[in-house]
DNA sequence: ATGCATATCT
DNA sequence: AAGATATGCA
């Protein structure tokens, strides 16, 4: 029931937004609690990484309002295909809008401006996905003795001499990196077989390779909606008859998955850092992570509140000179710059950023 | 050309 | 037996 003993809250996060100076301020976030990080200002190059090597990420974070692609598409991908956490981030935290990306499978959704303890505590969502994992598990071995005795198939079988057969085809990790990254970047229910045939250019495949592949892609979709569905009404049954009955629920708890996700005593912190994950790619060259020396976040208990002052986007550049609104916030993620008078005063308080 | 159902293969 | 892929048809 308890989560692994290697567990490591070191995780390897990757980050999108099209906001630069925000990518470098959540880095610097995550290098303070030792997370590894990758940004990423297009999706597309997102996407690709995710593609690539296998089991890079424990957790993605992206902004709702990606220019070059659609968000939602590619949370749901990665929720559903990769089985990687999402946590959305957006200045937008109107209801429809949170409500549909928790639909669209998101674990999270961080309304800008952000906090650090957002950044600090977000790896509970591996935690917690790495704990339902381990739950199925022991279930599974609870049953029937014979199925626990799986073989792990090494994906390195390609032993087989493709001779006789000329119509099947083998829809290899590469094929299918590129299927998909084409299907994401068209919008699944835009996406036709012909079209994703032309961008494939791949002379082995027709249309008709694709256009299986692409309807298995979409029943794999819909499937994993449909599971959702079931759970949202089971959750939503359960939370009424508690309310009914007037007793809490366990139901209660994943009703309200997503609110209650920050609060976390420091001392829940697991002490067993064996996991080191040294495989991690494109390393900037600062890289301050180290594996064997875990540093446990500090609560936010001395950071005082600053001004911060808002400006218009074109003249964000320029300084200050744009100031033309005005509100107390100790965050950061909303385009919004500093006056440089109070910069002084921030003396290590490392979250906020400005130009 | 598509999407869906289902046959066929592994 | 189940998942992947191909084929038939509206």
């Amino acid at each position: 029931m308890a989560l692994p003993q290697q567990f490591s809250t070191n995780i390897r996060v990757l980050v999108i937004d099209h906001d630069i100076n925000l990518l470098n301020a959540i880095e610097k976030v995550c290098y303070k609690f030792n997370y590894k990080v990758k940004t990423c200002s297009k999706v597309s190059d997102a996407l690709n990484l995710l593609l690539g090597k296998k089991d890079i990420f424990d957790l993605v974070l992206i902004e709702a309002k990606m220019p070059d692609m659609d968000s939602y598409g590619f949370l749901r991908h990665v929720t559903q295909q990769i089985n990687i956490p999402v946590i959305m981030m957006c200045v937008d935290g109107s209801r429809s809008v949170v409500m549909k990306a928790i639909d669209d499978g998101a674990c999270d959704y961080w309304i800008k401006p952000l906090t650090e303890s957002l950044i600090m505590n977000m790896w509970q969502h591996v935690a917690r996905k790495l704990w339902k994992e381990n739950k199925n598990l022991e279930l599974m071995s609870e049953g029937v003795v014979n199925t626990s005795m799986k073989q792990e198939s090494v994906e390195k079988n390609n032993n087989k001499p493709e001779s006789s057969t000329k119509t099947r085809i083998k829809w290899s990790s590469e094929l299918k990196r590129k299927f998909i990254s084409i299907v994401v970047e068209l919008n699944v229910d835009k996406a036709t077989p012909k079209k994703i045939l032309a961008r494939m250019n791949e002379p082995e495949l027709t249309r008709e390779h694709v256009a299986s592949h692409l309807q298995k892609y979409r029943y794999k979709l819909k499937r994993g909606e449909t599971k959702k569905q079931k759970k949202q009404n089971k959750t939503a049954e359960a939370t009424t008859k508690a309310k009914i009955s007037n007793e809490s629920s366990e139901f209660d708890f994943q009703a309200y998955d997503a609110s209650i996700l920050h609060v976390v005593p420091n001392n829940f912190m697991p002490t067993n850092f064996t996991h080191q994950p040294n495989n991690f790619p494109h390393q900037p060259n600062n890289f301050p992570y180290q594996p064997n020396k875990f540093i446990p976040p500090e609560p936010i208990v001395n950071a005082v509140p600053i001004k911060f002052y808002h400006t218009d986007s074109e003249e964000e550049t320029s300084s200050s000179a744009s100031i033309n609104q005005q509100q107390n916030c100790n965050g950061f993620g909303t385009n919004s710059i500093i006056n440089p008078a109070f910069i002084n005063t921030l003396n290590g308080f490392g979250f906020v950023y400005c130009n």
